[in-house]
DNA sequence: TCGTCTGTATTATTACACCTAATACAGTTG
DNA sequence: CAACTGTATTAGGTGTAATAATACAGACGA
């Protein structure tokens, strides 16, 4: 059993659905910092998948950030590492106009879209918060 | 001069950003409702790009509704289609999602991420409303 | 009616990303 | 020492993105 939910879909990079399912996992506390990944090879047998597409994945978190890498013993969930204020803004900013026009897009006023996100925000966290 | 701002860049699919770029204008209602579009040639030659990418952009505008297409005359902004509430819903929850997850992993709060939307909100309807 | 615009379709070619497969190597651990 | 760990390399197969060169039918103004 992964300590991270994931369901493989088509039509999105495999590497990329297990990146955030990762970030996703952690961002919940389903994953807390120090908790030891299972191996590449393990989550490539877990997945059906080969361990070339793993290994991209655990790439790609450990250069964000999200884990650190140690050869030979395993990867790790790193410790969060609190960005500056103008980063934190320059790495949402496309994601959040993104939906902004999508949600106009579909008539939802911008109160409604609040809505949802905090709707959405208190289904992923769980009502223990 | 196109009737909507794009500046192409390398990393997305070129057809993908005109999409992103239109309906953002039309959001934004620098595009409105009627408005004709310029046609496929003329965007092509306009951005220095092959004419089956716009057509391709053009294609899936239309498929979305947000434009319409008329061969021989035109393709030009469609009137908005109020979608069903929950359909909305599912439309923008993965995406809410996803910026859900990558705003904890950059250590904001719910409270900073709807700040941030909103103050993007503002900057992308300009102060007129 | 004719020429020119419109959207749309087709075929071919090049380039690149994704994924799989099969190894290989060095470091860590029991 | 044996078995695990992350990592690197090479190869092949597949699909998409983008360009290029045409082609066709419908709309429209002169």
């Amino acid at each position: 059993m992964l300590p991270f939910l994931i369901n493989l879909q088509l039509g999105e990079p495999i590497y990329e659905q297990i990146v955030r399912a990762v970030k996703k996992a952690v961002a919940t506390s389903q994953l807390q910092s120090g908790a030891q990944m299972p191996s590449v090879r393990v989550i490539s047998r877990e997945l059906g998948v080969n361990p070339n597409t793993v290994q991209k994945a655990i790439s790609r978190l450990t250069d964000e950030g999200v884990l650190a890498s140690h050869p030979g013993s395993g990867s790790f969930v790193a410790d969060r590492q609190p960005s500056l204020h103008s980063q934190q803004i320059k790495a949402l900013q496309p994601l959040i106009e993104q939906l902004l026009v999508e949600s106009a897009h579909h008539g939802l006023s911008e109160a409604e879209l609040i809505t949802l996100i905090q709707k959405t925000h208190q289904q992923i966290h769980g009502n223990d918060h």
